[in-house]
Order: C-alpha cells, then sequence, then structure tokens
DNA sequence: TGAATGTATGAATAATTGTTCATATATAGT
DNA sequence: ACTATATATGAACAATTATTCATACATTCA
C-alpha cells in the first residue's frame, strides 16, 4: 500500500507526527459524512448542472425551457435534473405534459455564492 | 442535435416560453465564471479531498501525516494537494524536507459548512 | 381510442478522473 | 560526494461520468 513498506524495519523512517496523526484520528468525520458531502460538491462540478442551477435561480423553468436555453437536448437536460433531483438541489411539480423545476432550497444558492466568492476572491 | 429537430416544421411544437427563455439569456452567467465555479466545486467533490481539506482546517500538516491519517500512499496524497494547490484550496511552506499544507483561506471552510448543512437539513 | 407531445430512462460510447507504479527532484546528514 | 528521505510527477489502468440514441411512459386533445 504505502511509503511505510518502503523504508526499513530498523531505521524507522517516515516519520508522520504520531501524536497530531493519533489526535486528528479522533476528530475524524464520518465517512457517510464526507461522502454525502463529497457527492453534493460532485453534482455542483459540472457546467451544466451550475448553468440549470442558476436559470433555476431566476425562475422556475420546465424541462424545454431549459432544453432551449441551454441548446441540449431535452434528454441530456433530463438526466441532469435527475442528478440534481437525486441530491435534493431542486423539486419539481407536474402541469399537463411539462413538469416545471425549481431549487429545492435557500441552501443552493448560498453554495453557489460561497464558490463565487473564493473563485472571484483573487481577481 | 435535439428535440427541436424531430418535431415538423407546420405543427409548431417543441413549446419552450421564448420570452422568458429570452430574458434569461440575457442574464446569463458567463461560461468563464460558469467553467470555473464547477472546476471549484469538482475539486470538492472528492472523498480524499474532502478528507484533506477536513483535517488541515484543523492543523498545518505535511503530505505524510496526511498519508499516516487517511491511510493512503503519499504519491496518492501529493497528486491530491497537487488538485487542490491549483484551485487554490491549500497552500503550503516548505521546511526541511517536508511541505506543510494549510487551507488556503476561509473560505474553503465557509464552502464546507454549506455543505454540511444541505446534507443535513433533511436529517 | 389514437395521435401528438413533454419528459424519463436504459444502453452504449467517449471523455474524464483517481490511484498505482516507477522514477525524478530536493533537502539533510554523514 | 554519497545516502537516506520527503515530496512530486508522468504514464498506465480502472472506474466513473456526460451525452447521445432509441425507446418508453404519461398527458392532452381530437
Amino acid at each position: 500500500m504505502l511509503s511505510q513498506e518502503k523504508m526499513c524495519d530498523v531505521c524507522e523512517a517516515f516519520d508522520p507526527n504520531k501524536e497530531v496523526v493519533a489526535l486528528l484520528k479522533e476528530k475524524k468525520i464520518s465517512d457517510d459524512v464526507v461522502y454525502e458531502l463529497s457527492e453534493t460538491f460532485k453534482v455542483l462540478g459540472d457546467p451544466t448542472r451550475i448553468k440549470i442551477l442558476h436559470a433555476l435561480n431566476e425562475k422556475e423553468l420546465c424541462v424545454c425551457d431549459l432544453s432551449e436555453l441551454l441548446d441540449m437536448s431535452s434528454s441530456a437536460i433530463s438526466h441532469q435534473l435527475r442528478v440534481l433531483r437525486n441530491n435534493k438541489l431542486v423539486k419539481y411539480r407536474k402541469e399537463g405534459r411539462s413538469v416545471y423545476y425549481s431549487l429545492d432550497d435557500e441552501h443552493v444558492m448560498c453554495l453557489f455564492g460561497q464558490g463565487l466568492s473564493h473563485i472571484l476572491e483573487d481577481k
């Protein structure tokens, strides 16, 4: 697996700060939370989905509106909306043949805003 | 490419709300910002990097500490740190043979916190 | 009921990504 | 200068992901 294996048993190389590491292992965030958190960010880590969320922040829209706006197939949009739905980033309501999507809650745009702050700060 | 092509020229199907779409196209976020934003989130969208950032939030650490803490090869850690560095999420300082990493700024943990709020809200 | 339309989804493909392995670079001590 | 060690990095491989295509489902209207 790792560097430890490369060292000889005698010379005691590879020298992490054992005390600190032990303390941090105590504070370790649960694997479930790590996984969910990374999944949420992964969902936000796609240009198409960013554009969808940005549009939905202005106004509730149906698949066909988004398809027109982003110049993509409604199939592609629908697939992406499913990802956003599964991760509770958007919600929807049906009206006749159309399905209108909107942001699920205010956290979504907060994340958006924090992300913007980060990329804009050193400009 | 998309649904528009499937419709016949006569019946005028595929009916996005043209007015709304036109307005939203005005408000469209620039492609550069969309790209950078999604890149930032993409970087946060990996369990290993989440763990690294969480650990660095507690204390500045070197590659070898992180390698021990996360039970991964220092090569893997180093690769991930490069990704974090390139996206200005961590900074580093050299001390002898070691390289100590820390969070680049407070935005990082704000993003983290917002992400947590999102996943925890409906529990 | 049958045709048209908006949306959803499974499968396939192409592109991207994380880790490993081998190797390189840099620094410290002898 | 030589050895040991911490970190970095290119290439390869496996796994994941976004889009397309074909098709299915659901709703409206005739």
